[in-house]
Formats: structure tokens, sequence, C-alpha cells
DNA sequence: AAGACGGGGCA
DNA sequence: TGCCCAGTCTT
């Protein structure tokens, strides 16, 4: 149906993106917006954080929630979070205990203090409406690059450069014919995507989503499904003939088993799923005693993500999750 | 630019 | 076990 986008050039270059946009009158989209877009129209998949009726709150909540985190895990906790908190104003008046024991275990519990402090900030600052523009945005606890596009297109519809893990991967692959983007994110990951992001606010704000749900579905990183790939003629890493990850040797993987991480992890569970406060001795089952454990907690305390009731002496008679 | 920061699921 | 996931913040 669509005449293949001739990317022999910038396979054999592997540099940066030299497709324009077509301004055809009538049609201000590309083939291969077209293709994607209707792949996208016809195997989205229905979250609740893509109803029309859900407003910028809930996008705003649902892209905190995805940072580093999985659909799946997010989307019951997303629906519970909503229903109790419907409103910023409505976060911002929970204590940090409440917050931390709905954020359940989703993982960088920070994440969900900062947006309990997002919360307060757009009741004190913008009248309880999440803002509009990405200074604005950039400015709220938690809110960074990404985070701030995203809310951008997907709860404003307006145009922006949605740059995340499936869309670094899918034009490093579609545009840039390598099996996986570099390490750290390059300025010239955003040109591309600028470069291929549609005119239209309406239309760019279906471009980037389907371009996540991409590589979500599609384009996965560990055993991509081209065979099903609405845009597999035009992709240059599939006409290169898929070659190997070129920095594969610089790619660092994050240890877990007995690091502070883990023991963060531990010492803050056990805190979440008591009803009252955590003696010393007990809250010391969690973690082998020692400098990791002490530094892990101390670091629990910094972060405000764990608080220690103390007698008029000092003394530390136990510890819970704050309650401001 | 590099490191810290959770936790679970799947090959 | 190793790798991956809608990143952000600090140094």
């Amino acid at each position: 149906m669509t005449t293949p986008v001739d990317l022999g050039d910038v396979a054999a270059h592997g540099a940066a993106p030299i497709r324009t946009r077509r301004h055809v009158p009538g049609s201000s989209a590309s083939d291969l917006h077209t293709a994607l877009l209707d792949w996208f129209a016809a195997e989205a998949r229905d979250l609740p954080w893509r109803d029309p009726a859900t407003g910028a709150w809930g996008v705003l909540v649902s892209e905190i929630m995805l940072q580093q985190t999985p659909v799946a895990r997010v989307e019951p906790r997303w629906r519970d979070w909503m229903a109790r908190w419907p409103s910023p104003a409505d976060l911002a008046a929970a204590s940090p205990a409440d917050v931390l024991r709905a954020w359940d275990r989703l993982g960088y519990p920070r994440r969900a203090l900062r947006l309990r402090e997002a919360a307060a900030a757009i009741s004190r600052d913008h009248g309880g409406l999440v803002p509009t523009g990405m200074a604005d945005l950039l400015a709220l606890p938690g809110v960074g690059t990404y985070t701030a596009a995203a809310v951008t297109a997907f709860a404003y519809r307006r145009r922006a450069v949605v740059l995340d893990t499936n869309v670094r991967r899918v034009l490093a692959r579609l545009v840039g014919g390598r099996a996986l983007p570099p390490p750290t994110q390059v300025v010239a990951e955003s040109e591309r995507a600028r470069a291929l992001l549609p005119d239209g606010d309406e239309e760019s704000a279906r471009w980037n989503a389907a371009l996540m749900e991409l590589g979500a579905l599609v384009c996965t990183a560990r055993a991509p499904s081209c065979s099903a790939c609405p845009v597999r003629t035009e992709c240059a890493w599939l006409l290169a003939g898929r070659p190997a990850d070129a920095h594969a040797s610089n790619r660092r993987t994050q240890a877990w088993h007995g690091t502070d991480r883990q023991a963060r992890g531990r010492i803050l569970a056990m805190v979440r799923q008591a009803t009252g406060p955590v003696t010393p001795t007990d809250l010391a089952r969690a973690w082998e005693p020692g400098p990791q454990y002490e530094r892990a907690l101390a670091g629990l305390l910094t972060d405000g993500l764990v608080a220690a009731t103390t007698a008029p002496d000092g003394v530390v008679l136990g510890y819970a999750l704050p309650l401001t």
C-alpha cells in the first residue's frame, strides 16, 4: 500500500536522520507516519491513563509510576491511587506514610514522596491544575525531561519530543540502523526524534504514543518481532541484517544482592508493613548488623522515607513511616 | 559523565 | 543468573 522510504543511505552510514517530513497537500503524514499510526490505531493497548476522560493529573501520576517500572505492575496501583486521591489537592493532604503504603512495592519509593510534593506545588502554585508549560512542569519534584514532555503530549495533546527507553530503541533501529541506542542519551537522538515528529499537535501526540507502543509490544529490547512490525520495510536495522549491539561491552549491569539498595528495601519493607513503630531491635532483623545496615537506615532517614520516634532523652524508641 | 536509587519477571 | 523496565537527581 505504501512505498518504502529509501533508508539505504542511513543504513550505510549509520548517522543522522536524513529524512525530512513530506508536505503533501492534503496529507501531512509520510508513509512511515501513516504505517505506524494506522498500526497504533489498531493495536494500542487499552490502558486506563489513555482514556480521554483521564485528566492531566491521572496522566502525571501514571508517568511518575511508569518511571523504570513496567506497565503491568503499575496499572493496579494507579487505579487504587486515582480512586483514593483523584486530585492533586487530595494527595497533598495525605501523609507520607499513607502515600508510601499506597505506593506498595513499585520501587524507587522516593518517587512517591516527590509525587506528593509535586501535588502540593500544583495546589499551591497552579490553582490545583497540572501546569501546561515545559518550564513549569520541569520545576515539579520528580518531573524531568521525559515526564514533562509526556504530560505535554499525552495530557495536553501538544507537540513535544518524548524520548524514553522505548522511543530511543525504536529510533536507533528504524533510523540509525543500530541494535540499541548508546548507553547514555546523546543530543543526536533528540534531534532525530524532533526531525520525525509530525507538525500537528494531535498527530504528534499520537506519533509519540505509537513509537512507545511499538517499542513495548514489537520492537522490544530482547527479542523483537520484526515480522509483525508495521514499519519493517523501512527499518534501517532490519535492512542491514540486524547487526549486533556495538556498545555491548560498555553496558554495565547494576548489582542487587547484598547492595545498600537491597538493604534499604528490606528495612523499608519492614517499616511499611508494620502498623506502629518498629523497635530498633525488631528492625535490626531486617538486615545483617554492621556498617551497611547503619548506612542504609541513615539514608532512609535522610531521604524522609523513615522517621525515628525518640524519648525526651533522645533515645530512639522506634522507626515508622513519616506522618508529616 | 557517572553513580545512586527498587523490585519483580522472564529467558 | 542476567537483563530489562514510559527516569530523576546529585556530584
